[in-house]
RNA sequence: GGUGCGGUAGUUCAGCUGGUUAGAAUACCGGCCUGUCACGCCGGGGGUCGCGGGUUCGAGUCCCGUCCGCACCGCCA
């Protein structure tokens, strides 16, 4: 037996019992012919002791240890004669009678401890050193406790989960695939799914009525704090339901995990807004609602008034600022330049104060009487000492840009705390969206999503100003202002899903090729069905009060898609090629 | 594809409008130290200033190119 304790768990009550541990020296401490060790694993540390009047061997080796070294020690444990309140084990430490090192280590390149001194691209390099650290530690087990209740959860509820295929078909709708050469079959490709979809239908088909996997998905696009090239989702399906089952039941799950992973209590029903009103009053889909300083279009109180930027527009909005009237002019300056940069992509901006004496100094005074600028503080409802921040242009792009300096002013003033949980259901999406630069319409979700039943008409209608129109029983789940999950009531008629690749501008051929497969299920006694994914990378992060996701995943990959430590993607020898690739062309087929 | 910030000792960083031999902290190595727990004290070693080119009497510093990292925009049905 390699240990009789953990590093973390001896405590004052221990005191007199002969213990063996096992772990790494976090550091060693001589003093004299004394020397203390900090022994560490995944529970704790345990402070270890050598006596000068130990034997002379024992007193060597404990002097000579390095860090990181992996020990095997076996000691009394005794009371310490000074305590170190700041451990959990500090009344304690053992007094060591034997030390056998197990393993030397070298010196790591940073340290090991809560606050490393080591930059995130050496870390990753040695990612099985940062993953010793306390903060990556406590970030894995909050996933895999996530990962526990959601399966509680969902077991309790009916739900099975099943497992889906990793080399499927490559479908180039939506995201790029990683594709993978199939040996076998030259020339020929399976895809990776970025989300298995289809097979979750066919399972409701096949009358699965409930259906979830915490599944890998894989999706070639460009990377993000939170976006990794493969991710985990919470991937759910269920039969026989309308939208309102769906969501009652993943609010359900939701309020669990924030419960019994966090002890927080969500608001008894997580609200709801439109698609349109999140793009009108938050400009964003995914709206922060932690706080308010909502969007309100101001277009019909200060356009055609002679002021010739706001004449030559379509839309015009503001934001109030409550507070921020204390502005100076260099901060204004320096607002003004941050909603310039591209990111961001601001002509200019306009701004309005309520001074503390109820009079009102904006940067667009002369072309306005107080009173005309007077119906824009009452719309937007500012107090003596906000600030309203106006922006303008077309409407959609304005919003958007609105939203992201909503954004901002919520981070400068603090109004955006981590550990502040405000969930939201977006419902009511559009179903599909057009796109000018390929002339078609693209799905807003997916293709499978259904229209909702009172949009029908409009959806078989030919004109690209219904099809715009028509809603889809589609809904995300967000939180803070990150989209942490999403789905929809799916269509379940063969007739129906044609008529949806019609629409997206698939040829029958191209759908038959693509998806025949599933328009073919349709025919054979598809129930209605539904259901949604949750990005379950991101709800560890964001329950962890964190932005990215790398420090919830235990090998991430970096901006470029690459593993520092293995060295991956990497080349490949030409037998390989040979063998995959020699023969492919000539049997290629369309 | 684009924008911004960064790359100097093992590590984290400083290094001003170009100017002697590139510094600090920490880590590491050696010595001293019997109650430390960020131990302390003394001493020591350690640099292709990411890479390539240019300007200059002189470049870590300025210019051009390039590679790498991070954040963001595009992209992510």
């Amino acid at each position: 037996m390699y240990r009789t304790h953990t590093c973390g768990e001896l405590r004052i009550e221990n005191v007199g019992q002969t213990v063996t541990l096992a772990g790494w020296v976090q550091k060693s401490r001589k003093l004299g012919g004394m020397t203390f060790v900090d022994l560490r694993d995944r529970y704790g540390i345990t402070q270890l002791v050598v006596d000068a009047h130990a034997a002379a061997e024992l007193v060597e080796t404990a002097g000579s240890l390095g860090r990181e070294w992996v020990l095997q020690v076996t000691g009394q444990v005794i009371e310490r004669q000074s305590k170190n309140p700041k451990m959990p084990t500090g009344d304690i430490e053992i007094s060591l009678a034997e030390i056998k090192v197990l393993n030397k280590a070298n010196t790591p390149p940073f340290t090991i401890e809560d606050e490393s001194d080591g930059g995130e691209e050496l870390r990753a390099k040695y990612r099985y050193l940062d993953l010793r650290r306390n903060p990556l530690q406590k970030a894995l087990k909050l996933r895999h406790q996530v990962a526990h209740e959601v399966r509680n959860y969902l077991d309790a509820q009916g739900f099975l989960e099943i497992e889906t295929p990793y080399l499927i078909k490559s479908t180039p709708e939506g995201a790029r695939d990683f594709v993978v050469p199939s040996r076998m079959n030259p020339g020929q490709f399976y895809a990776l799914p970025q989300s298995p979809q289809t097979f979750k239908q066919l399972l409701m088909v096949a009358g699965y009525d409930r259906y979830f996997q915490i599944v890998r998905c894989f999706r070639d696009e460009d990377l993000r704090a939170d976006r990794q090239p493969e991710f985990t989702q919470i991937d759910c399906e269920m039969s026989f339901v309308e939208q309102e089952d769906v969501l009652n039941t993943f609010e359900g799950m939701m309020r669990t995990l924030f419960k019994n992973v966090l002890n927080v209590e969500i608001a008894e029903r997580i609200p709801r807004m439109s698609w349109y009103d999140a793009m009108d009053f938050y400009g964003s889909d995914k709206p922060d609602i932690r706080f308010d300083m909502k969007i309100h279009e101001i277009t019909d109180l200060v356009k055609g008034y002679g002021f010739s930027v706001f004449d030559g527009v379509d839309y015009i909005g503001a934001i109030n600022v409550e507070g921020a009237a204390a502005y100076t002019r260099k901060q204004i300056d320096e607002l003004t330049e941050w909603v310039k940069r591209p990111q961001v992509g601001a002509k200019g901006l306009v701004y309005i104060k309520v001074n503390e004496d109820g009079s009102i100094k904006s940067s667009v005074d002369k072309f306005y009487t107080p009173e005309q600028l007077q119906a824009v503080v009452d719309r937007l409802g500012a107090k003596k000492g906000d600030m309203m921040l106006v922006l303008c242009g077309a409407k959609r792009k304005t919003q958007n840009m609105l939203g992201v300096l909503r954004i901002e002013m919520g981070n400068r003033l603090g109004l955006r705390d981590p550990f502040n949980f405000a969930p939201l259901w977006v419902v009511d999406f559009p179903l599909v969206e057009w796109d000018d630069e390929t002339q078609r319409f693209y799905a807003m979700h997916h293709p499978f999503t259904a229209p909702k039943p009172e949009h029908l008409e409009l959806f078989y209608s030919d004109k690209k100003e219904d099809l715009e129109r028509v809603c889809a029983n589609a809904y995300d789940f967000v939180l803070n202002g990150t989209e942490l999950g999403g789905g929809s009531i799916r269509i379940h008629e063969a007739a129906m899903q044609e008529r949806m690749f019609e629409v997206l501008g698939i040829s029958k051929e191209d759908a038959e090729y693509k998806f025949g497969f599933i328009i073919n299920a349709f025919k054979f006694g598809a129930p209605p069905h539904g259901g949604l994914a949750f990005g379950f990378d991101r709800v560890c992060s964001l329950f962890g009060g964190q932005e990215t996701i790398r420090d919830y995943i235990a090998f991430p990959k970096n901006n470029q898609g690459r593993d520092v430590m293995i060295d991956s993607p990497s080349f490949i020898d030409q037998e390989q090629m040979d063998e995959l690739f020699l023969n492919s062309t000539a049997d290629r087929k369309e």
